[in-house]
DNA sequence: TTGATCTTTGGACGTTCGTCCTGAATAATT
DNA sequence: AATTATTCAGGACGAACGTCCAAAGATCAA
């Protein structure tokens, strides 16, 4: 299969990238990862960014599946599977930080293209949040919403990275839980 | 004056380390920034590690000396005195990051002492918000709150990098104005 | 002024990295 | 089976970086 190798590129650097980040993360470590020599990486990347793109792709395709997984459900369950999504992911987060705000918080510092590209990540998330809250909101107050919780699970993750401690994230999303309910509840 | 010049490389290197994080920023670029070339400042700092851990601890002097400025006021209003002083950067962080969060993301991708040294700092606004809160709350309640309130802060900061919008920071401290209030209030 | 110490200069050195290139191996097609 | 296209190996190359050093320059006490 043509693809398949690269695939597995894409999947090593996502890892490597969460792990070490975009700019420790070397060529010559995405192939030891993928198991093949990075000459044979250029045949299917031209250059670093353009993996970059990729895994950047991967990671929104990832989400999304997630986020889109379940069609059926109401807004708060629809919402509260973000925060259970979250909280399994507390221990990951506490060693490596969050894949996405991270990535963006390290190509916020490069050159625009990249932030852009990586901000996409959190607007996907957002949008699909303000979508939700729009259901049991009105569209002023459903963006305010959205921009809240995603700002409890970014700063849960930068704390609970920085500690190294995943109990930051479950406190917070804890947190997340009572709020959402007093959001669902109406004032 | 003996130390003069080590100052200048230890603030040029804080601006840089801020703007385009401690990876990215060369010791050449340091020695730019500070008008001097990259040999002098080996006599100085032997190592770059060196550099960020003096660059860490004038982080710390300056924040703690921010934080500790007015020691008459009561507890909110020392708390609401950090809730402005994040506001007034909400400009520098949707350009940059937080400077003390965006640090402690990077270095906890590095070895082990650098990440520690980085999170010392957010551990030393936390604690010095747990002793504000202490004297308003019970000191478990005290402990949760500190952490809260520097979610929200942390947070915000990644979203407004990653989307080069200052609003967002406003907009949660607001909240996070909001949440005090009825914190202070009781239950 | 002389000598000793501190500071600065400018560049050398070895390493790591991203990128590119040539030829070999493999797969696909006729 | 022969030819062509695709994929892979291995290394070459220059650029950038952290570190180190020897000598020149500046500062200051005796």
């Amino acid at each position: 299969m043509s693809s398949s190798n690269r695939d597995c590129i894409v999947t090593s650097a996502l890892r490597l990238f969460a792990r070490r980040g975009y700019t420790r993360t070397s060529i010559g470590d995405i192939a030891d990862e993928a198991g093949m020599l990075k000459g044979n990486i250029a045949y299917y990347f031209k250059t670093k960014p353009e993996i970059l793109a990729s895994v950047i792709d991967e990671r929104r395709r990832r989400i999304m599946a997630r986020l889109n997984a379940d069609a059926g459900e109401s807004a708060p369950d629809a919402i509260k599977r973000l925060i259970v999504l979250v909280e399994s992911s507390a221990d990951e987060m506490a060693r490596t930080g969050c894949p996405v705000g991270s990535l963006a918080g390290e190509l916020g510092k490069h050159d625009e293209a990249l932030r852009a590209r990586a901000a996409g990540l959190l607007v996907d998330i957002q949008t699909w949040l303000e979508q939700q809250f729009s259901r049991i909101q009105t569209p002023p107050a459903a963006q305010a919403s959205a921009e809240h919780l995603l700002t409890l699970m970014q700063g849960s993750a930068v704390l609970a990275h920085a500690h190294g401690d995943a109990h930051i994230v479950r406190k917070q999303m804890a947190h997340a839980r009572q709020w959402l309910d007093e959001v669902v509840q109406g004032p």
